[in-house]
This record gives structure tokens, C-alpha cells and sequence, in this order.
DNA sequence: TAGGATTGCGCAATCT
DNA sequence: TAGATTGCGCAATCCT
């Protein structure tokens, strides 16, 4: 974590193209307060490419070799500067909220699983309840007719299991 | 995506010092192919910060003033470059691993939730049937004591309830 | 002190 | 045409 105001300047060449120093205008059109000022616009010059004029270009005439003075280059630095930032800033919010989401999965997954315990451990007592209950039947008195068959339960018992195929 | 060659120059001013510009020699110690060639080294001058000495620096006294000639210099950047990268494909990896966990954890939570649901249902089941059976014995025979309280079950209901509480 | 790891930032090429 | 992304280099820090 670092604030502090830095300057910088780049010359790209590309195209052909040299770069003649120039003093620079500290004119500072930072809106972040940045304190220490010191502007080099390299002069862009654009080197002839060869003896042909730009008409027809081969394939893709991008790059109209683009002014480091002019006023439309800078407000077009500016602005994706600032696009950048806030690109950058989304992103970072994003991979912020996913860790959150895991936290919370991961809060609700144990949740889940305790409760899977609960009810489990209540299905065998109830189970184990019932059975104890059939077989007193069993023992004190002889139903006419079957009334409830515990091997119903049993069945129930644990029927549907999970692999962890993983 | 995008792999081009491209070159950077850039003075960054800092604890008064003042940019001259240099005419640069090209030497181009890239290990990476960078077809175009364009050094513009800007000599790095202090400017006296006062008219005090440099003795006992106040708090830090840092930046020994680089010199974007040197090899030492160049290999740290290198070196810094590299470091760069590296840390850059880590966090974009960890975010990946991150957003592929958040998956997984939701792929999970549906299992749970839906073996709750049938653990629901079974304990349900078994509960009417134990109830009704209750219900019979209750008819057919009077117990000289109560064997089980049916009431016992039907706490065990819907006891471990979760509030959604974000 | 040295040196790798992070982080913020600007530039330019692309993507949308 | 313009904003959004993305790769990259630089420098300041952070962290060992």
C-alpha cells in the first residue's frame, strides 16, 4: 500500500518512429494531488516509411502516429487512465467477494452437516425406539394381525447413502 | 492478449532531483526479443536539498540515486520484471482456484441440503407411523403405565431450526 | 543491507 | 468513437 505521486514518462517507438527530448510544460492536469511535477514529452516524429505515400494501406492502417502533445492525446491518456483504475479497482472487488462467498459456504456447509448429524442421530433413536416398542408387543401381546412390520423401518434405515466419488 | 515489443522510458522525480536528458546508447540487453531499439536514459542529477549536508539524515535516507546506465540497474529490473510476472500469474491462478472452490462448495451445498430433505422425510415417515401406532395400542390395550410418550417424538420434530442470518 | 514479493500506476494494444 | 480489459514495465514498499 503505497500513495505517493509519481511521474512518469514512456516513449514508445513504434512504426518507426524516433523520439526527440523536449522540454516539458509542468502543467499538471492531475486531479490526484500529486506534488512534485516534472513533464518530458518526447517529440514524435514520425520516420518515413519508405518512399510511398500512406495511400492504400497494405492490410490495416491503424495508428496515425499519435501526437504526445496534442490536447487529444492527453485527455485520451487521461481517460483510460482512469478506466484502468477503475477496471482494476472491479476486479479487485470481484476476487474480494468470491473469498467472501467461500466464507460463507464454507459457514453454511457446517452448517448443513450438523444438522445431517442431528437428524441422523433422531432417525436412530427413533428407529431404535420403535423397535424396542415392537418387540414389547411381541412380548405382552399377540396381534391378531401384523400390525406394522419394523422391517419397513429397517429398511428406512440407511438407505440413501452418498459415496464421496471424488 | 497481446505480445509486442515495446519500450519504455520513464524519469520518475523524487526527493528534488532534476531530469536531463541523455542521448542514450542502444545496447539492448533484452534477453527478450524486442525487435525495436530506442534507449533514452535520462541522467539523474540531486539537486541540493538545501543547504545542509547529507549527515544525519533526517528520517530515511534512501534512494541512492539510480543510475539507469548501469548493468546493476538493469538487472533489477529484470529481475523486478520477472518477480512481477510471476506474482502477477500467482494471484490470477489463486483467483481462478478461488472462484473454482466457490463451485465446488455450492455443488456440495446441494448435496447436503438434499440428504436433509430426505432425512426430513424418513423421520417424518417414521413418526406417523410410530404415532399411529401409538394410537392403536392406545385402543386395543390399556397399559398399566405409559411405555412412551409419543410426546417425546414430536419435540424432536423441527427443533434444530437455522435462521438465514447475514 | 540485499533481494524477492506486492502493489499502484501509466501506456498501448485489444476487446466490446 | 469510447469505455473496458489485459499484458507489461517501473518504482515504492513490504517482507524476509
Amino acid at each position: 500500500m503505497s500513495k505517493q505521486s509519481q511521474q512518469k514518462l514512456n516513449n514508445t517507438d513504434q512504426n518507426g518512429v524516433s523520439v526527440i527530448q523536449t522540454q516539458a510544460h509542468s502543467s499538471t492536469p492531475n486531479s490526484a494531488g500529486a506534488a512534485a511535477e516534472l513533464q518530458q514529452v518526447p517529440q514524435l516524429v514520425p520516420v518515413s516509411s519508405g518512399g510511398g505515400g500512406k495511400a492504400t494501406p497494405p492490410s490495416k492502417m491503424k495508428k496515425p502516429i499519435l501526437d504526445k502533445e496534442s490536447d487529444e492525446y492527453r485527455q485520451r491518456r487521461e481517460r483510460n487512465n482512469l478506466a484502468v483504475k477503475k477496471s482494476r479497482m472491479r476486479s479487485k472487488q470481484k476476487a474480494q467477494d468470491t473469498q467472501q462467498r467461500v466464507n460463507e459456504l464454507k459457514e453454511e456447509n457446517e452448517r448443513l452437516e450438523a444438522k445431517i448429524k442431528l437428524l441422523s442421530k433422531e432417525l436412530s433413536v427413533l428407529k431404535d425406539l420403535f423397535l424396542e416398542h415392537a418387540h414389547n408387543l411381541a412380548d405382552n401381546v399377540q396381534p391378531p394381525a401384523a400390525a406394522v412390520t419394523p422391517g419397513d423401518l429397517c429398511n428406512n434405515n440407511n438407505s440413501g447413502n452418498n459415496n464421496n466419488s471424488q
